[in-house]
DNA sequence: CTGAAAGCGCTTACAG
DNA sequence: CTGAAAGCGCTTACAG
C-alpha cells in the first residue's frame, strides 16, 4: 500500500535511460520518436509502478491546465445539474476536467470564486451566474480567460452564451392559454437583472400583443425564483387581479408558489386558475396537478456551452456567438378551460 | 484588458528587489519577515497588476494542491447538490477547492474518473459512490491518498464515512405504520450492493421483530433507486402482497414510481395503501399526497465529510470513523390509517 | 533514436 | 531584513 509516488525520473533511474525518454514514452503523441524495445520496457515498468503522469507539473510547463471553472449560483436548484452534467460529458472527451463552484448570488462572493478558480489556472470558466449588467464578467475579460456563459446571459454580449430563446417560450404559454380561453392572464416577473426574467416579460408582453391583449397587462413582480416568492406573488395577485384566470409563472420553482398559495385559499387549479411553469425541472409531473410548463433541453444547453468553450479555447480570435435553444410546452394537468 | 499575467519575478524586476521577497510578502505568514516600507511598496505594485499567485506552482512546490476531488454516482439526482453545497461551504473555509466529477455507477468509469482525480493531485478524496465491496476504494488506498465516503459506506470499513441512521430511519418508519394500524408492510428493497439499501432492508426486518411482526415479511427487489423501478417494484407488490396495506420505498424516487403504479391502477393513497419514502427530497412536499418520507440532513452530512477528510488531512495516522447522522420522521399525507 | 538542459512560478532552507 | 539558489515534475527545443 501506499505507494510513493512515482515520476519520470524516478523510473527513468529504475529503467537505466533518461527521464526525457520515458516522457516521450508516456504521451502517445510522441511515443513514435522512441525505439519499440525501449518503449515497451518502459510502458511496463510504468504499469508496474501505476506511474501516473503530474498534470500540474505538466500544466505549469504547457501553461495549459486543461481545467475549465463552472460557477454556479445555486446547484440545489433542479436546472443547474443537467447542465454540469451536460458540461462534464462533453469536456471529458477533450481531456478537461470541471472545477465546479457554487457561488450564490452575491457578486463579490462570486468575484472571490473567480480568483480563486484563477488562481488554479483553470484554462477558461463556464458561468451560470450571468446578470444583465456583471461586474464579474468584466473582471474575467481583463485576466484575458476564456469566458461563456450558460442559462442567462449579459446585456452587452461581450461573450458568447447558451440561452434558452425565452421569447419562444411565453409564445407558447400565452397560446395554450388564449386557446383555452384565458384573456386575463397575469405573469409573475421573474428578477429583472437576469436576462431570463426581463425577456420573459419581453416575451410575455409580444406574445399578449401578437393576440390583442396587450393593454394593461397583469404584472405581479417577484423578486426571486423561489417557491416562498412566488407565494408571496401569487397572493398578490390574486388581491390585485380577482378576475384573472391564468398564472404564469417566472419558472417551475415558482409556479409551486402558487399551488402553495392557492391550496391556503382554498382555490381549485386548474378549474378557478390554470397555472404555467417554466423549466419542466425533475418531478413537476408528479406534484398535484402535474404541471403544464416550458421544457428547455438543460442538459444540451450543458453540451453546447462546452463546445463554444471549447471553440474559444481552439481559436482565440472566435468571435461572440449566442446559442439560442428552442423550447417546447408540456401540456398538463396544471391549465384548463377559462372558468366561466 | 487581456494583461500579461505577473508573476513573482516580474513583479520583484519592476521593484527592484528579490522575488523571494515579493514571495515573502504576498504570504501573509511571512509577511513579517519583510521590512514596513517594503511590504507596502510590494503591496501597491501588486495590487496594481492585479497579480494572483499561481497555485499551480505553490503546489507544486509544497506538494499540497488544496484541492478536494469529490466523485458523485449522479448529481441529478436530488440527495447530492445539497452534500455537494455542505462540502464546498466547509472546505472553502479552509482553503480548499472542490473537483467535482460525476462518474456514474460504473466501477470502471469511477476508477478513470479517480484516477484523473489523482493526476490531478488532489489531497484527498471523498467519494459518494461508495458499494458495500469497492475497489475503487483499494485504488485509492493504494495511492496513498486520503479518503472519505458519504451517504454510503463499505462492508470493510477501511475508511471513515459520514452516513444516515439507516436503521433508526426505518425503525421510525415501521413505528409510524403500526400505530397507524398497518400489520401487512412491504418493503421495495433497494440495492444490495449499497449499504443504503442493505442497512434499510436490515432495519425493516428488525424493526417488524420489534413489533413481533417479522415472520413472513414481504421484501419485493427494486434493484435500482428509480422512478422507473420503484413503479415495477409496486406493480409486483401489488401483485405479490394484494393484502398489503403500507409501502416501505426503498427511497423516495422509488415512492416516486409507486404513485405512478397506483395511478395506473386506480388505487388511492393513502386510502388504499399508505406510502413513505426515504431522503425526503426537494419538492415531495409537493407531490399529491404530500409524501411521508425520512428526512437525512444531507447538507450536514456534506459538512462532516468535508470535516472528516481535514482531520485526516491533518493528521495522516487519524483513525478510521463513521459518523452517523440521525434522520427524522416527516409525516405527510401519503401515510393513513390501515383500511378496513 | 536518445540525451542534456532549460524553464514554467512558486517556496524555503541557507547565507550574509 | 534581504538575496541567491535549489528543486517540485514535467515538456520541448537543441544536440549528437
Amino acid at each position: 500500500m501506499q505507494q510513493k509516488k512515482m515520476t519520470l525520473k524516478g523510473l527513468a533511474q529504475i529503467l537505466g535511460v533518461h527521464p526525457s525518454t520515458v516522457g516521450r514514452v508516456m504521451d502517445p503523441a510522441t511515443r513514435h520518436m522512441v525505439g519499440d524495445e525501449v518503449v515497451q520496457r518502459v510502458l511496463k515498468e510504468a504499469a508496474r509502478h501505476g506511474y501516473r503522469p503530474n498534470k500540474l507539473a505538466a500544466a505549469m510547463r504547457t501553461g495549459q491546465s486543461k481545467l475549465v471553472g463552472v460557477m454556479l449560483p445555486d446547484i440545489t436548484n433542479p436546472v443547474f445539474p443537467p447542465i454540469v452534467l451536460g458540461i462534464e460529458d462533453e469536456l471529458r472527451k477533450h481531456g478537461y476536467l470541471v472545477l465546479m463552484s457554487n457561488a450564490g448570488e452575491d457578486k463579490d462572493q462570486q468575484r472571490f470564486v473567480v480568483d480563486q478558480l484563477l488562481a488554479r489556472q483553470v484554462d477558461a470558466l463556464i458561468l451560470a451566474t450571468a446578470t444583465r449588467d456583471d461586474p464579474v464578467i468584466t473582471r474575467c475579460l481583463e485576466a484575458g480567460v476564456a469566458v461563456v456563459t450558460v442559462n442567462r446571459s449579459e446585456d452587452g454580449a461581450r461573450v458568447s452564451s447558451v440561452v434558452n430563446d425565452e421569447a419562444q417560450g411565453m409564445r407558447q404559454s400565452v397560446d395554450h392559454l388564449v386557446a383555452l380561453g384565458h384573456r386575463r392572464i397575469v405573469h409573475l416577473v421573474g428578477p429583472q437583472h437576469l436576462s431570463t426574467g426581463h425577456l420573459r416579460r419581453e416575451g410575455f408582453l409580444q406574445a399578449l400583443a401578437a393576440h390583442g391583449l396587450a393593454d394593461a397587462p397583469c404584472l405581479v413582480d417577484c423578486p426571486s425564483y423561489t417557491r416562498e416568492a412566488g407565494r408571496a406573488a401569487c397572493d398578490e395577485a390574486l388581491v390585485r387581479y380577482p378576475d384573472a384566470t391564468a398564472i404564469l409563472a417566472g419558472n417551475d420553482l415558482v409556479a409551486l408558489g402558487c399551488y402553495d398559495s392557492l391550496r391556503a385559499r382554498g382555490l381549485r387549479c386548474p378549474e378557478d386558475v390554470s397555472i404555467i411553469g417554466h423549466n419542466d425541472m425533475p418531478f413537476v409531473d408528479a406534484v398535484h396537478p402535474a404541471l403544464t410548463t416550458v421544457r428547455i433541453g438543460h442538459h444540451d444547453m450543458g453540451v453546447q456551452a462546452a463546445q463554444l468553450i471549447l471553440r474559444s479555447l481552439a481559436d482565440g480570435t472566435a468571435g461572440v456567438l449566442e446559442v439560442r435553444l428552442k423550447p417546447a410546452l408540456v401540456v398538463r394537468a396544471s391549465t384548463g378551460a377559462c372558468r366561466a
